[in-house]
Parts: structure tokens; C-alpha cells; sequence
DNA sequence: CCCGGTATGATTGTATTCAAAATTCATAGA
DNA sequence: TCTATGAATTTTGAATACAATCATACCGGG
């Protein structure tokens, strides 16, 4: 699912509209265009500075600027956007404190759903990650970086679903999103590899206890030591 | 005042930054409607469930449809509207299970908060809140409420601020400002209250002893202790 | 009397238009 | 040649216009 806004009640709705071929897409305009442009601005073809030009983008969108500046103002809430009074707005680029600070509140939310997912996860999802875990050992032995930050996605996201807390997992994923590009493509030296495999390891084990206090200043921990890993790569890939 | 648009969503830039020199404060008009219209979802004057009726806004604010919808979609992005596909919007409501989760995730962020004081906090901040705390209590013995309330309130918000982490607190106000009306008008029996109290004078001293796990444990537990609290209250305050 | 169908008005979603600010480009002056 | 000034063009912020959808009232039938 993509990231979409955090307000758990607000959908994009029944979709009740049926168009001649496919489905029933009754989403909003604004919606559709916000998506698109999160796709844009993830996929780096808009890049951090990169000032947003109204009409080049209603005209690749086909629609008008109405819906487009409502995207706008949707993305610009959601930090992906800066406003620039009557300079329209430019992608927001995250300066080096920013992204020091968002690790610390990932942290924290990774922590939290550390916690709670302590008190419903299941033996088999725990077997899940655990799986996971290995797999994501035999892609770094095996040198398949790819393989390898699948699998450690999939294992922090695994235990973010796990916590059971939709505007946990919401908040989480947008400000994850926010620095994706960065944190999936960093490169660890041996040593901080390392220790990951021995906290995710520690990880599992204090999830099959259930010891929610304990597992939650392990993942601060863990993501906190993520944290120059990739804020080197940031620079690297982001420049300023 | 509350002048600030906060990205709740998630995130946070600083939506509209103006720096340049003097004061010349040139507010977008969507953004000073959204703040009238939090400020009226928060007073309550416009009540959860309660329609948007645009014509009526645009006529009470004196601006066009235009600034007016692109407000209603920041605030749908906070998640304070709900969007119902043409149908408009209207003020969201809280479920009970939301709330709880609401819970979770500010304790957690709390958490956070005190995690990261401890790495900068001085010992006058400390002092200051050591005098809150003490106030809270003599308002408390004295039967007022209201400072009570308020000094507790300004507790919690001195840690936050002492995390000197921007990102938190703007996803941590955000939240909070969604439920505030619950949060600071329940009515604790007085063995939470001795709980509450407590575990703040824990706090202090952990702060003192500059022990952040610790603390971050003891504040996810001492916000989740206020869960049954406010979710007896918002039964009562809001209705379903 | 109650129920379903239809038509009308109201409200929303989107497009277009208008005016002000900013950017661009060329030119004049040092 | 370089800098600074200013008009023309572009782009933005806001208002208005248009079309589709929804809600309600009315009407006829059972």
C-alpha cells in the first residue's frame, strides 16, 4: 500500500463509479495526482530543490490546476513539498539535522512497535521474520544487496504490522518514505553488519519471550546505530 | 496562539517558512483558513461527524471556494476531516480503538522525547520541571482543576521540547492536538493520581540521572496508565 | 397509510478566468 | 565589458464558471 495519508479514517473511498473498461475508480483527482507525484518525487525523476512547475504538470497529467495545486497542498502537509509564497513550491530536501532527527522518531516508532507487538504476535509470525532473518544473512554472504535489503525491510516491516496500530503504521510509513531512497541503499562495513545480524537476532528472541520493554530499547538501538550508516550514504546521494 | 500549521501527517516541514527579513508575514489564505477551522474543530464548535458546507465557510470567512477546499484537504491530511467522495467532507470522529492506538503511539513518542532529553537537557531545565511537578501537586490537593491540568500539561510538553528534536514534536502536537480535548479534562481516582505522581517524580530523577532507556520505558508506561482514563472520558465528552 | 420512483434543487468536483507577483530578457549606462 | 534597470512574459494565488453527483420533496400506486 502506498503511502497515503495518515488520517486513518479518510479513504479514498468507496469506489462506486464504474468506468467503460476496468474497474471502479471513483478516487478523487487530487488523489490520483498526488500519488503520482509521490512516485515522482520517490523515484528521484524529481529531484530534492527541484522547483514544481504548475502548467508543465498539468499538462502531463492532462488534468487542470485546480486538482493539481490541491496534490500540492497534500504533499506540501505531508513534508515531500515546500511552499514557497508565490513561488509556488519546489521537492523538500532534507538537510543533515533533519534526517538525524527523523531516525530518532523512526526509532522511536520502531520501538513502539516493537512493543506492542509483543502482546499479539504469533508463533508463526515470529517464524516468519525469523525466516526473513535468515534469508536476509544468506543474500549478504551471497553478496545479493538486493536480497538483502528486501529481506531487512521486510523484517522491520513485519514487526511494524505486527504492532497492530494502523496510525502507528501510517505515521511510520510516511516518514520512512520520506528518507526510503536513503535508508534501502546503504552500505555497511563488516563490523556494523555484524551487530545488525546479532540485534536482529536478539530481536526474535525477545519477541518470542514477549518482553515488550526490552525489545523496544533493542530496536531504538538498532535503527539508532543505523543511523550513520545512513547519513553517509545521504550525503552521498542526496548531496545538499 | 497556535499559528502554525502542523504536518501531521507526517511529517513536517515547515510549511511555510518565512524568513526574510522583517515581518512581512505574507500567509497564504488557505493556510489562515485552515488555522481558523482547527481552531474551530478544537473549540468544538464544529462537532466530530459535523458536515462541511462550503458555501456557508467561504461566505463566514469571506474568501472564494478555492483556498477554502485546498484547507480542507491539509486537514483531511491531518486527519482532523474526513473526505466523503462527493459528498464533501465533514469533522472526523474518533473510534474508540483509534483513540487507543492514538495512545499508543503519543506514549511512544513520549517515550522518544525522554529517550533524547537526556542527551541535552541541563539541570535547570530539569529544575523547572521539578517545579511544575510540585505545582501540579498543590493544585491537585487544592482541588484546581484547571491548574492541574495545566501544569502536567506543561510537564510533558518540557520534556518534548527538551528532545530539541523538531520533527517529534511537530508529529506529537499534531496527535496530541486530536485528542486534547479528552487528554486534559479526565478525572483520575486517586490511586491513579498517586500513580501519576509517582511516576513523575520517577521521571525527574531519571532525567537527573540522565538514564534514557530507562526513561523512555517509564514514560510509555506512565502514559499507557492514563489510557483508561481518557478513554472513560472521551466516552463521555465525545459520544460515538 | 406506507412504499417506491421521479424530478428538482443543492452541493460537490473540476475547469477556466482574472489579477498580482515574480522571472526573464533586453537595453542603457558606467 | 559588466552591472543595473525596466518592460514583457511567465507563473502563481484566488475567484468564478460549468458539469456531474447527491439529497430531498413530491407524486402515484398498492
Amino acid at each position: 500500500m502506498r503511502g497515503r495519508s495518515l488520517c486513518p479514517g479518510v479513504l479514498c473511498g468507496p469506489m462506486n463509479k464504474i468506468e467503460p473498461g476496468i474497474g471502479i475508480s471513483r478516487r478523487y483527482l487530487h488523489d490520483e495526482v498526488a500519488d503520482r507525484m509521490r512516485e515522482l518525487i520517490r523515484s528521484g525523476e524529481m529531484e530534492p530543490k527541484a522547483r514544481i512547475n504548475e502548467g508543465e504538470l498539468t499538462e502531463r497529467f492532462g488534468i487542470s490546476r485546480t486538482p493539481l495545486r490541491e496534490a500540492i497542498k497534500i504533499l506540501a502537509t505531508e513534508g515531500l513539498l515546500e511552499l514557497l509564497p508565490n513561488r509556488g513550491a519546489r521537492v523538500a530536501s532534507i538537510s543533515e539535522t533533519e534526517l538525524e532527527e527523523m531516525m530518532e522518531v523512526i526509532a522511536g516508532l520502531e520501538a513502539t512497535a516493537g512493543d506492542l507487538a509483543c502482546r499479539t504476535i504469533t508463533d508463526g509470525d515470529i517464524d516468519a521474520i525469523e525466516t526473513d532473518h535468515r534469508a536476509m544473512v544468506v543474500a549478504w554472504k551471497g553478496g545479493d544487496e538486493a536480497g538483502y535489503f528486501s529481506h531487512n525491510r521486510r523484517i522491520h516491516e513485519g514487526i511494524m504490522a505486527a504492532s497492530r496500530n494502523t496510525i502507528l503504521s501510517n505515521i511510520y510509513e510516511s516518514l520512512s518514505g520520506r528518507i526510503q531512497r536513503s535508508r534501502y541503499s546503504a552500505h555497511q562495513t563488516p563490523d556494523q553488519w555484524a551487530r545488525a545480524v546479532s540485534e536482529h537476532e536478539q530481536m526474535i528472541e525477545l519477541l518470542r519471550a514477549r518482553d515488550g520493554a526490552a525489545l523496544a530499547t533493542l530496536m531504538r538501538e538498532h535503527i539508532r546505530g543505523k543511523k550513520p550508516v545512513i547519513a553517509a550514504n545521504y550525503g552521498d546521494a542526496e548531496g545538499v
